[in-house]
DNA sequence: GGTGTATGATTGACTTCGCAACTATACCAC
DNA sequence: GTGGTATAGTTGCGAAGTCAATCATACACC
């Protein structure tokens, strides 16, 4: 129980050091960034929207509502699917790009404090297998 | 970079199945759950407010707004602290004492279910380790 | 003892997210 | 094609949490 609980206690702790890091810093959310980040390494640097929600472990609606968000910041912007005409794309745009790329120094850095340096590299490795097989093993909703 | 995203995605799918599961046997939420779990451990079941904000990882307005809920639902009570009085104490009551028990078991076989079982013994000892000084040095505010 | 600052807790305004309901389109069976 | 069901996305509403401001009390210093 007790790897239970500094599991959530770590969880907390970084999770709020990184985003008010982040906010300070660049004046951007944990969330927002980590949509931008996955937009940057889609194919065409686009996804659609429920690939969003699953990759964010965020509902349809929260999905909709973080691209909602960054469309009216204009770094990413909506384009309705041609072969699925219920569906629609996000895509990073340039603006986004850029803004992704001056947020990432203070991101990495902030994950590499908070987290890789407190653990030694053997342990990183076999606590990403054991992280890696929970998350896998977990219902999917 | 791996160990970190599997990180996050361990704690965001094992959250939410524990809350999903609590919710719908329960009708609790994992916030109020983990609230009272700490109040039963606490000397005469009781905490001070900025007590449960540091340990529940919440802003001070956040540990009022949960206290409130639950006192509304009779499972804690209010004390003002006789050696400072502009403090309160947070007790657990006799009916959040037996709500807690009643949700256990819930909450427990979820955790195993989740967390525990798919996490080799021996590694989940060094994991331990490592997120607890991962939360150790994390900067507290 | 009076003044100034620090601290415990609460409140109001706001943000974010989930659920359930809804719309629109796709797909399957006949 | 028509009807029924499933799926993609959005929207209204409510729950929960944060920040900044506030109130009351404590504490330190002169």
């Amino acid at each position: 129980m007790a790897a239970w609980r500094a599991f959530l206690m770590a969880h907390a702790r970084i999770a709020r050091a990184l985003e008010a890091e982040l906010q300070a810093e660049q004046g951007m959310s944990l969330a927002d960034y980590e949509v931008l980040l996955q937009l940057a390494r889609a194919d065409e640097r686009r996804m659609r929207m429920s690939e969003i929600a699953d990759r964010m472990i965020l509902s349809r609606s929260g999905a909709t509502r973080v691209v909602d968000r960054l469309e009216r910041s204009e770094l990413v912007r909506r384009i309705s699917c041609e072969s699925d005409r219920r569906g629609a794309w996000a895509q990073l745009t340039d603006a986004g790009y850029r803004r992704l790329r001056g947020a990432s120094p203070t991101h990495l850095r902030g994950v590499a404090r908070h987290f890789w340096d407190k653990i030694p590299a053997d342990e990183l490795d076999r606590l990403r297998e054991s992280l890696e097989s929970v998350a896998e093993e977990c219902p999917r909703d």
